[in-house]
This record gives C-alpha cells, sequence and structure tokens, in this order.
DNA sequence: ACCTTAATCGACAGTGCGTCAACTAACAAG
DNA sequence: CTTGTTAGTTGACGCACTGTCGATTAAGGT
C-alpha cells in the first residue's frame, strides 16, 4: 500500500528534546538541496544524506517527502498570511493604489523563497496535502479581498452589478497566484517583479471597478 | 538511469500498419481508466493490462506514461486551438461583449475533457513534456489577446496607457486558465461553468479597458 | 519461399519507498 | 546506581514500479 501512516511525529509534542535539533538538521538539508534541485527529483535518501542521519531515522521525523515540503512551505505560507492580516487589519493602507501594498509583500516573499513556493506549487497537482494547505490560505485570501470588494461597493466606490464580489475576488487570486508562480518559474528579475506588481495592481483595480479609466 | 530513451515510436511513421490499432487501443484504455483513477496514480502495468497487452509491449509505442498523456492532451489543446483560431479569424465574431465567445468555448471543451485536462494541469509540475506543451500553446493564445487588445487600442476602445498588451493579456490569461483548471478539480456543474464564464468575460472586459463601467 | 521489418513478450536489474524489530541513549524515579 | 520507560537510531527486508534486453513470432512485400 502507499498510503503512508503517520510519523511517529505526531507524538512528539511537549518538550524541547534532542530529536528536534535532527528535524531542524532535516529541514535545513531540505532547503539547502532544493537550491540547486527541483523537488520532485529529490529522494528521501538525498535529504537523509545531507541531514546525517540514516534513511530509516528520517521516517522517525517525517512521515514522507511531501511532508517535509509541507512544513517548510508553511511556515511561508504564514509568513505571507501575517503580512496580508496586517494590512488588512490597518484601514489608513486601504488607500489607492487598490491593493499594490498586498500584491508586492506577497510577490517580495514569495521571491524571497522561490525554491520552496514553487517546488509546494509543482507538487500541488501531486500532492493533495500541499493542495490543502495552499486551498485554505488561497481561500482565506479570497475572503479578505471579497470583504474589501464589498467594503468598496456599499462605499458607492465600486460597481455593484454584474459577477459578485466573491466570484471576483476568486479569479483575481488565480491571476495573482499564477502569475507569481510563472515568475519564479522563469527566475523572475527584480524588474520583472516591479513589472508583474504594476500589472496586478492596475488589472485588480479595473477587475473590481475602482479604476473605470 | 531514470532518463527514458525514445521510444520506437518514432520510427512508426508512414504506412498505416497494424500496430496503430494497438496504439488506439493504449489511449481509449488510458482515457477510459482516467474517468476513475487520477493520473498519478495509473501505472503503465494498468494501462497495459487494460489494452490487452504487455508491459513490454506498450513500450514500443509510447516511451512512458507521461507521453500517454501528451498525446491525449495535445489532441484536446489542438482542439482548443482550433476553435480559437476559427474566433479569431473571423472579425465578424469579435462583438462585445469582449470575448465571450472564445472563453464559453475553452470552458466547454475543457469540461469535455475534464478528466484529461484535469489530469494534464496537474502533472504539469511534474513533466517537463507537459508543461512544455501547455506553455506553447498558452503563449500562442496569450499573444493572440495581445494583438486584440493593440487592435482596441488603436481604435481608441481602450486606454493605452500602464502595462503593455502583453502583460496584460499575460495575467488574464493566467486567470482563464487557473480558474478553468479550480472548475474542473471541483466537477464544476453547468452553471458553475456558466457563472465562471461570466465572470471571466466580464474581468476581461474590464481588464482590458472595453468596459469602464 | 524468402527476407526485412513490425510487433510481442518474459525475464532481469535497478531504484526508491515504507516497515519492522532490534538496538542504544537519555533520563527520571525508586 | 540500577532499573524501567520513552526517545531516538539503524540495517535489513519486501514491495511496487520502472525501463531495457534479447529472443521469438507475426506481417507483408518481392
Amino acid at each position: 500500500m502507499s498510503t503512508p501512516t503517520t510519523s511517529r511525529r505526531g507524538q512528539r509534542e511537549a518538550k524541547p528534546r534532542q530529536g528536534d535539533r535532527r528535524e531542524a538538521a532535516i529541514l535545513d538539508a531540505t532547503r539547502a538541496l532544493l537550491a540547486d534541485t527541483p523537488f520532485s527529483e529529490l529522494t528521501i535518501g538525498q535529504i537523509a544524506a545531507a541531514a546525517e542521519v540514516s534513511r530509516s531515522s528520517l521516517y522517525f521525523y517525517f512521515a514522507n517527502k511531501a511532508q517535509i515540503l509541507l512544513v517548510l512551505y508553511t511556515e511561508v505560507l504564514e509568513e505571507m498570511t501575517a503580512e496580508l492580516e496586517r494590512w488588512f487589519a490597518d484601514p489608513a493602507r486601504h488607500a489607492e493604489p487598490w491593493s499594490r501594498a498586498s500584491i508586492e509583500a506577497a510577490v517580495t516573499i514569495a521571491r524571497r523563497n522561490a525554491n520552496i513556493v514553487g517546488a509546494a506549487l509543482d507538487s500541488r497537482g501531486a500532492d493533495p496535502e500541499i493542495d490543502r494547505a495552499l486551498t485554505t490560505h488561497f481561500d482565506r485570501a479570497v475572503s479578505r479581498s471579497a470583504l474589501l470588494i464589498e467594503r468598496e461597493r456599499a462605499a458607492g466606490l465600486a460597481p455593484a452589478g454584474g459577477p459578485t464580489a466573491l466570484a471576483i475576488a476568486r479569479a483575481l487570486m488565480h491571476m495573482t497566484l499564477n502569475s507569481i508562480h510563472e515568475l519564479l518559474r522563469c527566475g523572475g528579475s527584480a524588474s520583472d517583479a516591479a513589472e508583474l506588481v504594476e500589472t496586478l495592481t492596475v488589472l485588480w483595480a479595473r477587475g473590481v471597478g475602482t479604476d473605470p479609466a
């Protein structure tokens, strides 16, 4: 059966034990390897070797390769979410142009963790767990945006007809996520990133209807 | 080494030989299996069994699993491209709303081949060949759209400032492709599809600037 | 009848995965 | 300090799947 049983990692919870060192070493080793090998071509054996543990030991900490990436990716996702929440919580920063600040934050964080984010996005189709993590955060971002759109509509700043705020937010978020994904895959330079932020900002504003240029 | 050598399929070209039957059988078997098993969980052995050939024989026709999907997916992509080219070649159909007809065609064809398209999109990260095929067609669609956008701008129907027509087309195409991808993954109903078409149509028009609502 | 090329298959070796049972290290309680 | 418990470690094992090779048979033309 290819169903991986849960690793014993679940049990290890409370105290900061010796094994935490190892866990961190495995994570670090993976990060390092990811710098010059695509995640899909990485084997458990390689990671274990790089972290200087036996392959079996690695299974003590992680049930499989995907779980490692999941932890790595979750960190990034949380950083991103924190940034967006901060932005969302501060009305003063909601000024025009519509959402440049948050888009810029997402692009910056994604670029800083390009290998991990790229790997996660690539594994999305192959690994349900990664996909669930991504979907969860994606959906949260969508609802947040939908809320803002509705606020704009209520204030008469955006037209209320047509598709629902949620549908618009969802589609525009797809645009955002996958434009970033492409940027990462092409090793996007800083200027490419800047151009993308500009484009996305304009398209969000137009899509929401705030910018009837 | 895991580098698959090219299958002997390359050699077989001109005449309609006996083996074409088998090739078709393999393709059909894959299509059938795809109806209730995700492609990633499908093995060469299963496909061979379903097509009633030995595993080794299958390798006579296809170098690996990905090549099978590639053929299947290429058919769909070509159907889609043909439809878009037809639309693009006929100026009479370029009427408002901006691109509903072409979006609708894409959604319809994707839905009709949901299993294949879904599988291909999911494999994108894992398989460079699939990715190249997709990217090629994606890029073509982007240039086509950019051309139309420039036409609108030249006619004064769309604002010329801001991001380039290409950048806009690219971002909106990401939105379109991945919204469709999500629709397929959730087994999107006909009404979901209709709502999506509506949303995308509006967002293309707003994004291009044709609809300054 | 013959020869070339298409097609088929069984057997093989390789790779990576996840599991297991046995072993050692840490460390608390008596 | 010895004894028991839990954390951590490992090599060896079996499994599933992959891709290749060489031998063998079927087609189809001349």
